[in-house]
Formats: structure tokens, C-alpha cells, sequence
DNA sequence: GTCTATAACGAGATAGAC
DNA sequence: GTCTATCTCGTTATAGAC
């Protein structure tokens, strides 16, 4: 049984993965957690503590995942897919990662939660160079050039690929886009 | 010297494409056009409508340089990257694709509008998969795998890198996750 | 910790004069 | 075609009772 602050969390993270920072509002997050508008600002203050808030909560248990990845499976040509089936999981309930909508909202978010946004974008590109790097070394990974730059080229084809996918509405889009991102690196799909 | 709608789309497109439908006001779009609030609603009774002719002209604009750049530049990696710089240039001020940013807020978006993205991206793909299906043929590019794939994934770090890079603050990630993007499709970068 | 009541503001939109 | 005046609603946020 979630604390309430637990449940506010949870479901603006939910909300914010459908429809943005912006356009959830405070009464939007008490229908659904079950408390009045006046209540969440005894946890969250004001808006820019909830979204900072929420993107912390959200970026450990994604960075948490990608340790699990690192750590349960050990060819880097899978670590990668999981790291891409993290996205799809969203993608099937219409939910894009939350950093991905936040940074399309970048110019109109708050200072903290901005810094928070990218934060997670980084984290993500140093876990996509070391899992790179490792695949590189081993010869599964025939690319030519820096590893930083391809660890740039496939955060940027998920995250775009995500929102092609979710605009068109069809996920096939984002396999589909993926399979070439896999096969351009040399990577025979399982 | 344009008409006041021809100002009211293009300073609507200019503002969208820094912070998106949602956060652009008629408040906003009346201060830098020159024109009081309700005199917007004579040319667009809605918001609605208001989003859809600006997504119809960004749309046609686009396209238009699309067809310009086939006829002009014969090669097709230099058509690519052309491509690319249509991209970039808005990035230079800090500005998205138009419906990249609106593609963010599909779950939100009034359906005329959306249905208009839709469109804008499917124009697009046809046009990379014309472009890519060329150069296959004459061996410049080299991936394996669906045309139909390819030009998805182009389309999509397009999108993506250009959010990463936005949120960031730094085109430099757009330009090299570009430039893993080429390298892998067996193009050498001028 | 959660409520009622309410403030203060900005949003999209309409009526009607000029 | 553009204005003033106004409306209604939704937004974040506060005060203060319980």
C-alpha cells in the first residue's frame, strides 16, 4: 500500500509519459490519486518540486533497470535490445519516456527540471558508451568511427523513432526503425 | 509586406517551434504580430484552426524545399545531408521541426492538426525512401535490409537528435550522431 | 495530512461598436 | 478588419479549519 506521496509521484510520472508537463495540471493528478488539488501541495510545494521530483524518482529506476542489463545479460548486442525494449514497454500503452517528453518541452521548463532532464540524457549516453565499447572490442559491433557519437545516434533514434511511432500511431514504426538502427551496426537480429 | 494572416502563420509557426501548441497563446501571438487578441479569431475562429493552416503552410514549405533539393542536387548523399540542413538550420536558433514539436504533444493535440502531422511525416518518408532507393541502386549507400526501414530510421534520428540536442543546449550532438548516421549507411562525410 | 474556500491570473472565445 | 469590453473556464497557489 503506496504512501500518498508514492501514488502522486507514480501516477504524475503515468500522466506526464501521455501528455507532457504542462498539460497535466493539478486536478488532473487529484482525480486520479484520490485527493484534493489543495493536498499535493503539502508534498510538492509547487509545480517545479513535483517535476523535479518525478524526474529523479523516474531516471533511478531507469538507471537502475540499465544496471539489471548490465549485469543479467552478457552479450552487448542484447544489453542493447533491453535497452530498447525499456522504450517499447512505454510504447505499448502510448507512453513515451519521460525525459523524451520533458525535452520537448524544454524551452517553457522550469530550471530544476530541465537540469534533471539532462542529467538522465547523459547517464544514458555514458551506459550506451561503456555497452559500445565492450561489443566494439568483442567484434559484434562493426561500426567505424567514435563510440561517443554512435552512443548520440542511437539515444537520438529511440527517442525519435518513439515519437514518429506514437504520432503515426503504430508501433511498427519504431521496430521497424530500430531493425535498421540494429543492422547498420552489424547486428544480426535475434 | 505580408497581410496579417500571412503574419499570424508564419510568427505562430516561429513561436511553435520554440515551445509547442499548447504554450503558445493567442496573448503571445498578439504581442509580437501587432494585432489585439480577438482580432486573431477573424482570420482563425479557433485554435484549431489556427494549428492547421500553420501546420498546411510549414508542411508545403517544406516540401517545396524537398522537391528543390531533388532537382538540384543530383547526389544522393549530398540530397541527404540537404536534407539534414533543414534540420539543422532551425537548430541554430534553437527552433524544432514544427511537427516534431507537435508530434510530442500528439496525445493532446486537436485531431485536424494531428491528422496533418501525420501527413507531413508520411510525405517525408516517401521522400527518403525515393532518395535512399536511388543511391542503393547506385551503390552509394550501403545498408542491408528494407528501403521502406531506412528511411524510418532516418526520419527518426533526425527527430530524435534534434530533441537531445535541444535539450542539451549543444548542436554538436546533433552533428555527430549525423555523422555515426551516414558513417553507418557507407557514406564517406565531405 | 487533508479538507473547504478562495484568490489571482491567463487561457480561448464572443458581442458588438467603429 | 480591428477594436473594447466581457465571459467562462482552468490553472497554480494560499489561508485557515479540522
Amino acid at each position: 500500500m503506496p504512501n500518498t506521496r508514492t501514488q502522486l509521484i507514480n501516477q504524475a510520472i503515468a500522466l506526464m509519459r501521455l501528455r507532457g508537463y504542462h498539460t497535466v495540471s493539478y486536478a488532473d493528478l487529484s482525480a486520479v490519486v484520490g485527493i484534493k488539488k489543495p493536498g499535493i501541495h503539502h508534498y510538492f510545494p509547487n509545480k517545479e518540486d513535483l517535476g523535479e521530483a518525478i524526474v529523479a524518482v523516474y531516471s533511478e529506476e531507469f538507471l537502475q533497470r540499465l544496471d539489471t542489463i548490465l549485469t543479467e545479460i552478457p552479450d552487448p548486442r542484447f544489453q542493447l535490445e533491453a535497452y530498447a525494449d525499456l522504450y517499447r514497454a512505454g510504447l505499448r500503452e502510448n507512453r513515451a519516456c519521460l525525459c523524451g517528453m520533458l525535452a520537448s518541452e524544454v524551452a517553457t521548463l522550469p530550471v530544476r527540471v530541465r537540469q534533471k532532464v539532462m542529467l538522465f540524457f547523459e547517464h544514458n549516453l555514458t551506459w550506451l558508451e561503456r555497452v559500445l565499447a565492450v561489443g566494439h572490442n568483442q567484434g559484434v559491433f562493426q561500426y567505424q568511427g567514435k563510440t561517443q557519437q554512435q552512443a548520440k545516434l542511437i539515444l537520438s533514434s529511440l527517442q525519435g523513432a518513439m515519437f514518429v511511432s506514437l504520432s503515426l500511431g503504430n508501433i511498427q514504426v519504431f521496430d521497424e526503425a530500430l531493425e535498421s538502427l540494429w543492422g547498420n551496426l552489424g547486428v544480426r537480429s535475434s
